[in-house]
DNA sequence: ACTCAATCTGAGATTGAGTCTCAATTAAAA
DNA sequence: TTTTAATTGAGACTCAATCTCAGATTGAGT
């Protein structure tokens, strides 16, 4: 059983959810998943794989993993949010090439730090943050 | 004839574009506005006031006026974009109250330079950036 | 002022990501 | 096994945003 199962599983449980076989197929293909990827990608993927998962549970799971907190969505410029894992992989923001679409990530741990200062100072309670600079990449400039 | 107004025209003359009465109506609505809006409500503004400007024109006029620097558009958690004045308005960056919706605007000098020294480190030069943070506000936590 | 090519507008159709509905199914507890 | 609640899938629906295209408007050139 891997770790973001166990994770899955245990949010699941908290809320009286249940860990079905949809959930369970969407949860290792989303994991199986090195790259940014948007909702209807997933559908089709889990349907090359012979799932045949509708689009309402996949969105409805994908959901979930964002609530459980083991995946992210953002918006990086596009129509579609698109989703990245956050178990096992640090916090990071990105750099979105208007160019070639591509992405960077990066994290620096004093802008984080001074991010909660600026929310200290103005008594907010950070639960998420989202920085991203649009611009073009080193190939694209 | 106001300065951003005639920002607005020497955008539009270097692209062969007209200043028409519609875009000029749309901009003085949009300068009129001291608060966040959206293109919506921009349209219904502009009826409230007798200007009979279809929703398609006040959409692609507000495009002109992001792609011309003199507005921004942002994703602050809702569906829809709201746009806000950059001309004549320091940079700033929000905060994004999830529990009443309240933004709360903020700039800070340092983590600004640290975002240009990420992208210079990267080889990327950045054209804009956007900063949101969510949370609680001081009434809502 | 007139011509003409190019831009602009409005009404409504269309798109498309995401959400909702609801009947049938499945899971888990009693 | 019975009961109760959660889950699923198919497709309808929503709604912001975009597109279409015929007719109107603009402005440069004459």
């Amino acid at each position: 059983m891997t770790n973001e199962s166990l994770i899955f599983k245990k949010f699941l449980a908290r809320r009286d959810l249940r860990f079905t076989p949809e959930r369970k197929a969407i949860l290792e293909a989303v994991f199986d998943t090195h790259r940014h990827f948007d909702a209807d990608e997933m559908v089709e993927l889990l349907h090359k794989q012979g799932k045949k998962i509708s689009r309402a549970t996949v969105y409805r799971t994908l959901d979930l993993l964002v609530k459980g907190g083991l995946i992210r969505a953002m918006e990086l410029g596009e129509a579609r949010k698109v989703y990245e894992h956050i178990i096992g992989h640090k916090h990071h923001d990105h750099l979105i090439c208007t160019g070639c679409g591509r992405i960077i990530e990066f994290d620096d741990g004093l802008i984080e730090l001074l991010q909660q200062k600026v929310c200290d100072r103005l008594n907010f309670q950070a639960e998420t943050h989202s920085l991203r600079m649009f611009g073009r990449c080193e190939n694209c400039r």
